[in-house]
DNA sequence: ACCAACTATATTGTGCACAATATATTAGAA
DNA sequence: TTCTAATATATTGTGCACAATATAGTTGGT
């Protein structure tokens, strides 16, 4: 006996939370697939790009990926010891840390390749709707990026 | 002269990506709207649970937030220092720990009741939009809860 | 040549998010 | 009743993610 709920504190009626428990439940789901690489899911965002074009600067790899210096540089270090990318200051312009792989990142491309499918193996989604979705967060991200920046 | 990128490494045929990237920029978008009430999105999320209805157990809100205990003790903990809810050894079950409200919590609310539409203010996309977006997220969260364990 | 504004990365400190593990409590079976 | 398994929360250690700030390098105007 009691109304549909139309108080906008709803849990239900949120979009933020969805997408906030996709991506810790993707993120989760990716976790023990990746370990078997030595990656963690946004070091396997960084290698993704460099498989694409190399090399990067922390800047492109953060405009690409939405991530700041706060969060690249240490994530960097980390790959760098793990030897699957090197830092070095751009020559040209000594502001600028130039990514590059190392033979062990370029070579860890194959075993990546099976990545997706083994993600997409259990998930009893269609492909219509994969797509349908992939659609629509993309167009949420640009509405996100085009947003002025909020002043506190 | 490419031909149509049928990479499955290709950052932009990536769901998870969109997914990842939209939850960051979306907190980020949270972030200093909750800043004023003292919040972060997780410690929102959880006054979301706890206006609707009281008290809850670790366990109740991990099952609905998809969080473990890991996570949420210690943010608990800090909500509990915040003044903003309680946490209590349930004498009937001395394992359970329940979470209740504190008055400066319920207090909470009315100002919070503000913060979906400033949130919707600045963003460019239309209520059909987010509708449809919100029903094919849920969908994907539903499948994620329906996958069995990976075994490692 | 100088220097102020800008750019690129790094650092600091806080708060998640998780796997793995530990501890305490309860429930059930023998 | 007495173990044994299951349950509920807490702890430990690693790695993001971010705001705020710091530092070094570059650029353009004068």
């Amino acid at each position: 006996m009691t109304l549909p709920d139309l108080d906008p504190l709803d849990l239900d009626r949120q979009v933020c939370f969805p997408l906030y428990a996709a991506s810790n439940l993707l993120n989760r789901l990716y976790r023990p697939i990746l370990a078997d690489l030595g990656l963690t899911y946004p070091q396997y965002l960084v290698m993704l790009v460099l498989w694409k074009h190399t090399p990067q600067t922390v800047g492109s790899l953060g405009d690409m990926l939405h991530l700041d210096s706060g969060t690249l540089t240490p994530l960097l270090k980390r790959m760098e010891r793990a030897g699957l990318i090197s830092r070095t200051r751009d020559a040209t312009d000594e502001r600028r840390v130039l990514i590059d792989m190392t033979p062990k990142g370029r070579d860890l491309k194959s075993a990546a390749a099976r990545v997706p499918e083994m993600l997409g193996a259990g998930l009893d989604i269609d492909a219509e709707s994969i797509i349908e979705l992939r659609g629509r967060v993309r167009a949420l991200v640009a509405a996100l990026k085009g947003l002025p920046v909020a002043r506190s």
